[in-house]
DNA sequence: TGCCAGGCGGGGT
DNA sequence: ACCCCGCATGGC
């Protein structure tokens, strides 16, 4: 499939402290990201797609690409948000830069916003992460896209993969589904998708859907819950708190497993379910008994030379 | 080469 | 309210 450009326009930066860099390299994929523009999927009906990058003075050079005629300032107005850009992250900060664990990873990370995904991509990621390591987790995301996605070509910028959607994961059997590695969350991704289809679920940015409803979905817990709320709707009051930032905290800290996520609350406020997802970057999401020594180290802040969620978009 | 890893639900106490 | 187990798969 072929697209067209139908605009292009500008974006501001208003905060300073904003890194597009960062925002577009983070856990991302090289289909998405090449190191100097990133691709957006706006909109999957019609199929709306943008690339964008930064061209200078706080500026955001976007190009629109769409099957179909597109409203301008509401797609403008989506970007604005997929992006991150309306965030104000100064409070954050003040706790940030005297944090024990993550302090030294500030001046590395300061900048970052969640490049916010749909309900249904962030599912998608939190599934995957269920029982198994970063690098496996992201794996098996990374097949999902190449073996089911569909390649779209760019006028100018060549082919990008959008993802399955939830109504080609229900065509499938769930043998098709394990051919992405998936092992057995393949009946879990099949659940959440007819979830999407019988409109239990919406990938509408505005409708945002709880954590206690969220749940309810057969394979959906709190950690997977509550990252898709980051990854979607940057909602950071519920923290992921998994067995790896359980014994992070443990050692940093000294607080029982128990108390962890409780612990993490009181200090991060409504920050900790950010303060999660930069724990991961800040060590490079490192399988838990690397973190520790990183920590030990004092390496706590991302490295440049191994695949990490800061690299991701160059090994895969 | 066997563990076992950014979960989860079910079945035990 | 807890504890414990199985679960697909791949990395180490």
């Amino acid at each position: 499939m072929k697209l067209f450009r139908v605009f292009r326009d500008h974006l501001k930066i208003i905060y300073e402290d904003y890194k597009f860099d960062l925002v577009a390299s983070v856990y991302n994929f090289s289909w998405y990201f090449d190191g100097d523009i990133l691709k957006l999927v706006i909109n999957y009906e019609p199929l709306t797609i943008a690339t964008i990058r930064e061209v200078g003075n706080d500026v955001l050079s976007v190009e629109v690409y769409s099957r179909s005629r597109v409203s301008k300032d509401l797609i403008m107005d989506l970007i604005n948000y997929l992006l991150g850009l309306y965030e104000d992250l100064n409070d954050f900060y003040q706790l940030w830069k005297m944090d024990k664990l993550l302090s030294k990873s500030f001046n590395f990370l300061k900048g970052y916003r969640v490049r916010a995904s749909p309900l249904w991509n962030s599912l998608l990621i939190g599934v995957c992460q269920q029982n198994a390591s970063f690098k496996q987790g992201w794996k098996m995301v990374a097949n999902l896209h190449t073996i089911f996605g569909k390649r779209i070509n760019l006028e100018n910028y060549g082919d990008i993969i959008i993802p399955p959607g939830p109504k080609d994961i229900i065509n499938m059997n769930i043998k098709e589904l394990e051919s992405a590695r998936v092992g057995y969350r393949a009946k879990i991704i099949m659940n959440i998708a007819e979830a999407f289809v019988n409109d239990i679920l919406s990938n509408d940015f505005s409708n945002i859907h709880k954590i206690s409803d969220l749940v309810k979905l057969e394979g959906v817990g709190h950690y997977t819950a509550r990252l898709a709320q980051v990854l979607t709707y940057r909602i950071y009051d519920d923290p992921p708190v998994d067995r790896w930032l359980k014994r992070i905290i443990n050692f940093v800290y000294d607080v029982p497993d128990k108390e962890a996520e409780a612990f993490w609350r009181r200090k991060w406020g409504r920050w900790s379910g950010l303060a999660s997802l930069i724990t991961t970057i800040a060590l490079d999401a490192e399988v838990i008994s690397k973190a520790i020594k990183r920590i030990k180290s004092g390496k706590i802040y991302p490295l440049k030379n191994i695949m990490s969620p800061m690299t991701l978009w160059r090994y895969i």
